[in-house]
DNA sequence: TTCCTTGCAAATCCTTTGCAAGGGT
DNA sequence: ACCCTTGCAAAGGATTTGCAAGGAA
């Protein structure tokens, strides 16, 4: 599996000239090790760090961008300022996003829309999909239960922020 | 319609003792002018300045983090660092985005999930849905036309962001 | 008096950019 | 030699925060 995306990767940056840089390599397998998680571009940058110690902020981002356009990955934006990324999966289709509104955790759900929708709404509006990518908030099973217990949903928010921010999840 | 919301609206602060300032009714009269567009927060600013020119960006800010919490609004993020606004319609239902990647322009399309499936998605997981949205990204009607023309996207996909920043939509 | 609310300016956070240097081809 | 790629530091844009002042309850 690793071993096809670095090979479709490798393929990819042929095709513009690129190269694979040991920078680039250490983005890929970290997007890939990660791949259940959805990182943000800062914990991507620290992890790629332990890879290849002398990256650079700058360089994720590029490398960020240049995997977007090569269609490798996807950007997620689950809260305000905060976006963040997965490798999309070409073989198991989408999956979507339960955010709680508590924790902030995201989950992930599998699903898809029937290709039949697609093209229905392409017919109905002359809009091609590419991607799509579905959205559910409110509240997880453990967040329910905090705030049954002591209705501290401010707290709870808080809590959010600091967790996506600092990393605790990794 | 109007009154409805701002009833609403009124009901609500007053439950957590807050008050309905000319500054938070500019920002709500403007969300409701516009509830057919997204707006940023700066477009909103310089559209409720119109009604009260005193009005300050970060008040703005103060209040959408306000009528977010009261639930009256929806956040969505179309491209990085842009977060927009629009009116939670409690009447019509959910509408979904196709978020062209040529000119950045969102359309609406009307859809609902049957509550069936959003109950099913809760009994499985636990998770308890109030929210939820759905994008498709592609490309538009006029995009492909221009695409296929002259295969310029990268001229179109910074056109976007001119649109998107210089509010030409307004 | 109390405390919600505000405008302004400063601070902060995330992301992009300019630039000179490094390194394949 | 050419040009892709990089790290660093500076710039940029969006959002948040500190603070003193205004104003309703």
């Amino acid at each position: 599996m690793l071993d096809d995306i670095l090979h479709s990767c490798y393929q990819e940056l042929e095709k513009g000239h690129y190269r694979l840089t040991p920078q680039r390599e250490a983005v890929l397998l970290t997007l890939y090790r990660e791949r259940d998680g959805h990182l943000t571009s800062y914990e991507l940058f620290n992890k790629a760090k332990k890879i290849y110690p002398e990256l650079g902020l700058a360089t994720v981002y590029r490398t960020l961008d240049l995997f977007l356009e090569m269609g490798l990955l996807r950007e997620v934006q689950f809260d305000k300022g905060l976006t963040q990324y997965e490798l999309r999966d070409h073989q198991d289709g989408h999956h979507h996003h339960l955010v709680c509104k508590g924790c902030g955790h995201p989950q992930e759900i599998d699903g898809i829309f029937p290709k039949k929708l697609l093209d229905l709404i392409t017919e109905e509006t002359g809009f091609l999909i590419t991607d799509y990518c579905c959205q559910f908030y409110g509240y997880c099973e453990k967040c329910r239960t905090n705030i049954a217990q002591d209705g501290k949903k401010t707290k709870v928010k808080e809590l959010m922020r600091g967790e996506v921010f600092n990393d605790a999840r990794s």
